[in-house]
RNA sequence: GGUCCGUUCGUCUAGGGGUUAGGACGCAUCCCUUUCACGGAUGAAACACGGGUUCGAUUCCCGUACGGACUACCA
């Protein structure tokens, strides 16, 4: 029997969770409920400085929003917590100490200033990759070079230092990743990189390494920038004893620019005008807003099924799918390798197909909440009709109500261009003509009572209808295109119709 | 610069030693329709380049180009 599946999403709170960080969760989730496993959420907030208030609530919503709320998380606590890295500081140092004592790392009592001298040095020696090695190490600060006494005196008295990783000068580092297969490096393109920070915290190596053990991870699906960190990942799991144990890596392809190349940012945002952030985020110092697809428009389900298939296929021709589905069809085989370009056109068409999907009385709760914003009312009845002619041509759930203003407003001003080629004499006689028997009949107007009523008075001017059907589109909705006329004369209704073809009579000019 | 990763229509991708290289978004045309939209049909549109291997390569190998990530006491 094998064990359990558990993976993790493990986001830093530093601001707006990148959409890039919602799908690597959203593929950690897939997979974990495909095999049947748990879906952690640690929170990596190792470094104060960039710490972000908010951050961590805006994680949490995003991932609600989408309905793939974690089986353990720092607000919803399994038995490995806590499930802040922030919160388990205690923990690490034993295991940095381990290290220390088996000769896989060392104290570094460098300064800062020390460390910049030794990198300038070495780009002024002309030096491919200046970097604290196997090489370097040997003329810096560190309990390496230092006397033991003078090592002792230094962490006796307080003196601040970090402990690095002793990389081996001269050893391959491998790994199968289940998404790009054997990934190869040599020990000596490593650096000596910091494990234990000089304010007491780890760095993401270590925390990353320590945590993902004690929290029984199986398998760290992440993205792609981890990809040059993973030997180091690697050479720690071996150090730490853990190999056995080790968990199988699959890196993400990164989600790139629209337009060009490059990482998708923020400023693509700005640039293209659509969202890259799930939720709205106003920034706590700053105070700037990004926008985020959930207040843009964007349907939960669409957003989900979008962000599914950037970079991942179901392998056959389906689109369409749920999240229970998308659970069904996932695997880590089918990811791709390469990076994936955002076009929200192809979001935009999964909006559209969810939201007409939508029950009538669905969308209707839309329009009515729009509608409430402007203090308009209509009943229930009224607004499902509104949606189910509308639902057609919308995007976004706005659109519903930005579209069809029409249907509750009366126009205005009619659009010039069509008034112009449209609007003539027979228009006026036939809509004259409509308006009288209009005032004339007593029942409840219908669309077909409606077209059987404009038929009659077109052929009764001896007009044919099609010619004038646009001039009558103008005269009740003010504009040239719109959804089926006899549909919005009947929830229009009599009353409101006379009233609109007076005031068009009067206030339509013809060229 | 160095290390690592990648490269099929504009975009997301399927495929894989011999195919009319398939689908979707977008675009165009046509049909439906009183209009627009929806829907339907059709079309334009791709294997980065150069060498191998092979009877045959877009597919395998090697280079080149291009792109990307990483190169912090950030994750």
């Amino acid at each position: 029997m094998s064990k359990e599946v558990r993976v993790r999403f493990a986001p830093s709170p530093t601001g707006a969770l990148h959409i890039g960080g919602v799908r690597t969760a959203l593929y950690n989730y897939l997979f974990a409920r495909k095999k049947g496993g748990k879906f952690l959420l640690r929170i990596e907030d190792t470094d104060q400085n960039r710490f972000v208030p908010g951050a961590e609530d805006y994680i949490k919503s995003s991932l609600d929003w989408i309905g793939i709320a974690p089986d353990e998380s720092p607000w919803n606590p399994g038995d490995c917590g806590p499930y802040r890295q922030s919160e388990r500081k205690p923990m690490y140092m034993e295991y940095a100490r381990y290290l220390l004592e088996q000769g896989h790392a060392y104290y570094a009592f460098d300064t800062s200033e020390e460390l910049d001298a030794m990198r300038q040095r070495l780009t002024a020696a002309r030096v491919v990759s200046p970097q604290y090695n196997s090489i370097t190490r040997t003329q810096m600060k560190n309990s390496l070079t230092l006397p033991a006494d003078e090592v002792k005196a230094r962490l006796d008295s307080g003196d601040p230092y970090v402990i690095r990783i002793k990389i081996p000068r001269k050893e391959e580092v491998r790994l199968n990743d289940m998404v790009r297969g054997w990934v190869m490096v040599h020990s000596n393109s490593l650096d000596d990189k910091v494990l234990m920070k000089s304010d007491g915290m780890p760095t993401y190596h270590l925390a990353n390494i320590v945590d993902d053990h004690l929290m029984g991870i199986t398998h760290v699906i992440r993205g792609e920038e981890w990809l040059p960190s993973a030997p180091l990942h690697v050479l720690l799991y071996k150090y730490l004893g853990w190999e056995d144990s080790m968990p199988e890596f699959a890196h993400l392809p990164l989600l790139l620019k629209p337009d060009g190349n490059g990482k998708l940012s923020k400023r693509d945002a700005e640039k293209h005008g659509f969202p890259i952030f799930p939720l709205n985020w106003t920034d706590p110092i700053s105070g700037e807003l990004v926008d985020g697809f959930r207040e843009s428009g964007y349907l939960p389900e669409a957003f989900l099924n979008f962000l599914a298939f950037l970079g991942w296929n179901p392998g056959d021709q389906r689109e369409l799918f749920t999240l229970d589905e998308l659970v069904e069809a996932f695997s880590i085989e089918r990811i791709g390798k390469s990076g994936t370009k955002f076009d929200i056109n192809k979001a935009k068409w999964y909006n559209e197909q969810y939201l007409r999907n939508k029950s009538d009385k669905v969308l209707a709760e839309y329009l009515l909440a729009d509608l409430k914003k402007e203090n308009i009312s209509v009943s229930q009845e009224k607004a499902e009709k509104i949606v189910a002619v509308m639902k057609e041509r919308a995007t976004f759930p706005s659109d519903l109500w930005q579209e069809g203003r029409f249907m509750v407003f009366a126009p205005k001003k009619f659009d010039e261009q069509v008034a112009a080629k449209k609007w003539n004499q027979d228009a006026i006689k036939v809509l004259t003509t409509f308006r009288v028997k209009l005032a004339a009949i007593d029942a409840v107007l219908t669309a077909q009572l409606a077209r059987e009523m404009l038929g009659e008075a077109a052929a009764a001017e001896g007009i044919k209808l099609g010619k004038v059907m646009q001039a009558v589109r103008l005269a009740i909705t003010g504009v040239g295109a719109g959804p089926d006329l006899m549909q919005i004369f009947e929830i229009l209704g009599k009353e409101e119709l006379i009233k609109r073809i007076d005031f068009a009579l009067d206030n339509i000019v013809a060229s």
